[in-house]
Formats: C-alpha cells, structure tokens, sequence
DNA sequence: GGAATGATGTACT
DNA sequence: GTACATCATTCCG
C-alpha cells in the first residue's frame, strides 16, 4: 500500500506518524506529522477543489503525492498532500508536527526557540520547514519528501476541523492522541 | 466593479 | 479574549 494510496480520510489517518523531511542549504529538517485534516472532492464545503480546478488550487488536482502549497489571509502558507486519482481533487492538510532534526535552523526561521512553538499549526510548520509558494505543484520525492511510519502511532482522535465555517459537522481532523505537539 | 472572506499567527489588553 | 496584518479569490450587484 503506498502512503498516498486511497481516499483522503485514509491519508489523513496513514500520515500520523510519518516524517516530514526537507533538505536545503541551510541543512536538513524533519518532523513527525501529528495532526492532519482530511478535504474531499465531493460534498466538503470548506474544501479548495469544491469549485473545480482553478489557477490557486490546479496542484490539488495532481497525481498524487503532490504538493499543494497556498497562501492564506494574504500572509502565511499551508502546506498539502495530494491524495486519490489524478485529476480527483482530493488533499491532506498538514496541520503539526512533532520536531525532529533541525531544531536550529527552524527557530532561526521561525524567529522563536521553545520546541513546541516550531511546528504546531499548519504555518508554522511551513515557515519552520522552509517551504515556500514555489514548492506548489511539486512531487514529494525530492529535497522535500516524506518517510512513511515504521509503527503505530498509538491512539488516534477524530474532530472537527479548524478555522473553516462550512462542512463543520464533518469529523475530518485527525490528531495523535494527547499529543503534545498539536496546534491546539 | 466593489465588498467580504479566508484550511493563520502574533501582539496586545 | 480581542485586534490586526494583508491580498488573492469569491461572491454579489
């Protein structure tokens, strides 16, 4: 079964775990991915894809394994998991990660030293990983990629997801239970 | 064409 | 807890 094989609930849940790693010049970053959100190709309001393919969101609409990567409230980036068939509309937002490698260099980004202030919330951990608008579109094999799990991740909580005002009642946030590296 | 909004984070009260 | 940055996209007229 490959990592981004299946629906975007799957993904969600199958990513909890894995290792977010990118490699750059100012060397290599990796955290665990401990919080997910789940955005469907039919009947998610709150989902990018809902209008069809359009300039912002065309990556969405990639194979998948892809990079969706946008900017949000004019300021920040969030960074996504293309899932499903190519052309689907289908996406997993990264929403936490537990640091790994790299601590230096991601509060050198970051502008901020607690550990728990890197990477918990879906711009931070873009801003601490050092991904940028121009990684949107591209295939995660690269110097950004991402290392399947090698073992549960332990218990794993379901809930509503965050900062949306449609498809609210849909349970399509993910998280590693009490873990204390989430967004909130 | 114009107004409202948004898958957020930070600073300030 | 509330205010605000900041701008592309979305929605309305």
């Amino acid at each position: 079964m490959s990592l981004y094989a299946g629906s975007a609930v799957a993904v969600a849940r199958r990513l909890l775990g894995a290792v977010l790693v990118h490699t750059t010049e100012e060397g290599r970053v990796a955290g665990r991915i401990v919080e997910t959100e789940a955005y469907l190709a039919v009947g998610d309001g709150a989902s990018h894809s809902r209008m069809g393919p359009t300039d912002r969101n065309r990556s969405m609409f990639l194979a998948a394994g892809h990079a969706y990567v946008y900017r949000i409230y004019g300021v920040h980036h969030c960074f996504n998991v293309v899932t499903g068939a190519e052309g689907r509309g289908e996406a997993v937002l990264v929403r936490a990660l537990e640091p790994l490698e790299g601590l230096e260099v991601m509060a050198a980004r970051r502008g901020r030293a607690r550990p728990q202030d890197l990477c918990s919330g879906p711009g931070k951990l873009v801003q601490a990983l050092g991904i940028e608008a121009g990684h949107d579109g591209v295939l995660l094999d690269g110097a950004l990629s991402i290392t399947p799990r090698e073992r549960s991740p332990g218990p794993i909580a379901a809930g509503p997801r965050i900062g949306i005002s449609r498809s609210l009642e849909l349970p399509l946030r993910f998280g590693v239970a009490r873990s204390p590296w989430c967004s909130r």
